[in-house]
DNA sequence: CGTTTATTCAATCATTCGCTTGAATACTGT
DNA sequence: ACAGTATTCAAGCGAATGATTGAATAAACG
């Protein structure tokens, strides 16, 4: 083969990959998937969309490499195809973060107005959550806590942080996560604590890092 | 704003870039950009394309904050917006060759193959040349040299390598190189001059990682 | 000042994409 | 075997995309 078909191939075999990045509903698909395995209906109540419309973007996503699946019963679970991918998504995150203007006005209004609740690293809450010195709470839905989460956290809802206030052991500081860098209930839920004078931070990485660190978690399956 | 609301416009940017990655003569025009800025006119005559066709294509690049262009006489030079840039490409890179069976196919038939021709890191050529061991060849085609090469390498495109053999100093073992990983170039030119009794191995690296590895360069602008 | 050259703009057309809808398939539990 | 549920399939439709073409800018040069 020629060396410039031999590119053209090849690009053309990149660009799947890149085609099936370019809706907003499959890389949030991806980045759900990041934090575990979904099923089709869990990930179209996530997204919003019909099951079938999620079906039909898990397939794309399947013929890129992208995920795989797995029949369980009457469930089909889907979940990334490897490390890499996870890498990518890191990659496309950065790249926006750095140039689409857009972004940077989206996180500048949420994200960064709320950072001065100076969120705790991942090497830090290893160190004292060997301490004892610290609660880690997951503030994702109950299902997504169930479907794997930060070993040793308790998980509480953000919808309903204020009515089970109680549950939370409060002689530590409070370290709250969620999905990820652009999720923000771990933002609502620090700020809700603080103004019941509980004293609680967030944590910097969100549970598909955490993971893809391959430090200690609690998964459904491996 | 609503979490829901935040993440699926922040989804929606992402994919702007996803979107701008799914053309294979985008991620071509990309990859020639990692080696240096190109005019329109240069791009188009590397992909085969028409310069108007060329130009909507790097216009597109542009409204997603991936390259930038500046203004030089006649000419419009286009460089990538950033080094993160270059990241993204590497992981869109690492996962097709790790989840597309296609261009596992690909590089199966066409690198791995010749890939007997034990490659050269980067860290053991710096290390050889500083010594003056090692003769390096840019096999690229002249114009590619002139924007941009490694520093002390010799410029001998691998179309004219037969008849040019003479030009090459033969005390010391030869190491080639060109456009990157999936560039045939130099392992065709290692092939030749093999062929000639020449000691020669190819650079495992390409142009582009070497650059943004900021090992030193002989490069038009910075 | 007019010509040449590089790039961009604008309009057109065939193709592809994404969502919707309704039906088909596969599996579970009774 | 039958009803119920999760997922996939298939067809249809409107919107967006990509290449082509020809014209419009903009800068360099005689």
């Amino acid at each position: 083969m020629s060396n410039e078909k031999f590119q053209t191939e090849l690009f053309d075999q990149f660009a799947r990959i890149g085609k099936v990045l370019s809706s907003g509903y499959r890389l949030a698909m991806l980045d759900f998937l990041a934090q575990g395995e979904r099923s089709v209906e869990a990930l179209a109540k996530l997204t919003g969309l019909t099951p079938a419309n999620t079906s039909q973007h898990l397939q794309q996503l399947r013929q890129a490499g992208m995920v795989v699946a797995q029949k369980v019963g009457l469930h089909v679970y889907y979940r990334l195809a490897g490390d890499s991918i996870v890498r990518l998504l890191a990659a496309l995150h950065a790249v926006g973060q750095e140039h689409l203007a857009e972004v940077d006005k989206l996180t500048r209004l949420d994200l960064e107005s709320k950072d001065d609740l100076e969120p705790v690293p991942a090497e830090e809450l290893m160190r004292r959550a060997k301490k004892g010195m610290v609660t880690v709470v997951d503030v994702r839905p109950a299902d997504e806590y169930a479907a794997g989460h930060i070993r040793g956290a308790i998980n509480v809802p953000v919808a309903e942080l204020k009515k089970r206030l109680g549950e939370i052991p409060q002689n530590h500081e409070i370290v709250a996560y969620c999905r990820g860098p652009y999720c923000l209930m771990s933002y609502e839920a620090v700020a809700t604590l603080r103004k019941k004078g509980v004293k609680a931070r967030r944590l910097k990485e969100g549970y598909p890092d955490w993971r893809s660190a391959g430090l200690p978690v609690d998964d459904t399956r491996k």
